[in-house]
DNA sequence: CATATTGGTGTTTGCGCAAACATATGTCAA
DNA sequence: TTGACATATGTTTGCGCAAACACCAATATG
């Protein structure tokens, strides 16, 4: 019932007779190695069904290929989509991702960075500027490279790219007053986890008031965003007759809830409801009509993070901008 | 510029004026430690802001905590949905997953395992039965623990736990038939490389013929589903006015779209067309029509896979029952 | 020609931890 | 009283690899 313990590079070396060192550099490719004693020790570890041992070969190393990414959560496609791009950028430069998932808590963010540290990782991705204070004197004490995403409005750890929320919002409150809107309400979910979104809210309405206008309405819910929580929250705002009005939601999920709700009532838009939303996931290009958002550059955020950690960006904060798309619903 | 080398538990030992085994023995939680030095050491591995050295740890205790998932796509909330209830259900014991992408690939899907096995990891999760035969020999050989997930139909290398996609489908032709429809049609994506979703389309004509019906039309794209997909595609099917005709999609994504495309046409569900599909994704709750899909395990298999790992489990598969959600649109 | 440089291989060593074993002291039952 | 057992600590050792260094031959450089 015992394993039969695994290969070594010494078992290599002995079958094709040569040292363990001569094993190793062939192995990593590292060093000179005649070609004869290439293939020599590629058929002899091949045979044997040799496979490295990570865990001493970085030990003894003292460094790994690790890099630790934590996201709040991989039911929200903003993060998969970061992700994305992140692995496709550092995949064939010897890295690998260790993905955790905080469920939007700094409390288990920072237990997930420990836990991180442990494995002596090449470097850390984190989502978002705000943290528990444990986790950036963490991260700085153990002077590691450190990348925060998505986020460039505060202060970074390290490093960050992102996208400024307040200038985001701030281009929507500009294009419904420009579209001649007058009347504001504003849609949202999980403000008290989603920072990004709660920032985007504040700028909202500042930008409004610095035109002088005012955000009349605003409907909440602590639930986790979803199309049919869009639906019931629209409803809600609406209930009492009060359209014309520009919603702005704080996702396109919501949104897409509130367009199909506002077809199911009848309601003309942009004429009697405007709705407008963030971040441009695909899918909607699919709904009835276009909602105007506001791209969020999430694959590219995931690229540039890759950047940073392959050491190809030194800037402290580079900020992505969104691209404002106009459909039909303002 | 060199970095100060981090604490050790010789460190702590020193510091706290004891064996650097008994820092250890503290440390995890293991072996007789009387309550002061406990104290003493706790103090002290939190003064000098010691990290445990994972690497060193498990290559010295010939085992590590992680065990390596590897699902096709983050994209697709299938398999974050598995994950979330693996992580849930493993989390508290210890374990760490460690996740890969194959992108649908089976050569990749290949190099994980390897990357993954030079970890040592505890076991490993597949998605799917289907693999490379390099992938099999490897984890067998190798004798890691292994459990695949979300299909059932065919030999698990080691063990599975899933769906039948092909009584799935058999529900889903019974079911329409049922309903009174005597036309059918099928339209997928990615079939090339979603093998659960080919033998749902398989399964679903056989059942058809085995009730003395064809599968009249078929629209597939290579393309990646989509909603926007799913309305091409259903324009597509139905140009040739062939309504009235009962549609299977490959999943829910799709029909979504194809949902939408139908009521734009303004045609009459269920008596111009059907629409059927898989899956059962939270989303479908928002569109204007409930759409009947069968809704798969996700989440649970996600936890059983997790008590597999756990060791609370022994049988070779476990096939759980995927519910028939009937809607308005059949 | 001497000497530097590149190519090619081997030996020794240590990374930081946990397993295994050794060695106490105290507590309890026979 | 004896020894069986739990409690509490320490010492030695080795996991498998790569860094550091040593060595030698072949070739290039001045």
């Amino acid at each position: 019932m015992s394993e039969p313990s695994k290969p070594t590079t010494y078992d290599v070396a002995h079958r094709a007779n040569v040292s363990q060192m001569t094993v190793s550099r062939v192995l990593r490719g590292k060093g000179y190695v005649s070609k004869k004693v290439i293939d020599k020790v590629l058929k002899a570890a091949d045979e044997i069904g040799y496979i490295r041992n990570n865990l001493a070969g970085s030990f003894a190393g003292q460094s790994t290929n690790l890099i630790g990414v934590i996201i709040p959560s991989l039911s929200n496609s903003v993060f998969t989509d970061v992700l994305s791009g992140f692995d496709d950028t550092i995949r064939d430069s010897g890295f690998q991702p260790a993905i955790g998932m905080s469920n939007y808590d700094p409390a288990r963010e920072y237990k997930l960075v420990r836990d991180m540290l442990a494995w002596r990782p090449a470097g850390v991705v984190l989502t978002g500027l705000e943290h528990d204070d444990r986790t950036r004197v963490l991260l700085k004490q153990n002077n590691v490279q450190t990348v925060e995403i998505i986020d460039v409005d505060g202060d970074p750890i390290s490093k960050c790219i992102g996208l400024s929320h307040r200038i985001a919002a701030e281009e929507m409150a500009n294009h419904l007053i420009q579209r001649g809107h007058t009347r504001f309400g504003y849609v949202g979910s999980a403000l008290q986890v989603d920072l990004r979104a709660l920032k985007r809210r504040k700028a909202f309405e500042a930008a409004l008031n610095e035109k002088g206008f005012q955000l009349e309405r605003e409907v909440t819910s602590s639930k986790s965003s979803s199309m049919l929580l869009g639906r019931e929250l629209t409803a809600e705002i609406l209930q009492k007759n009060s359209s014309p009005i520009a919603l702005y939601f704080s996702n396109d999920d919501l949104a897409s809830g509130g367009l199909l709700h506002c077809l199911a009532q009848g309601l003309s838009l942009p004429n009697d409801v405007a709705i407008s939303s963030f971040n441009g996931l695909d899918f909607l290009d699919a709904m009835p009509m276009q909602i105007t958002t506001l791209k969020s550059p999430r694959y590219e955020i995931g690229q540039i993070a890759g950047r940073y950690m392959l050491g190809e960006m030194i800037e402290t904060k580079t900020r992505l901008e969104g691209q404002l798309i106009i459909g039909d619903t303002t």
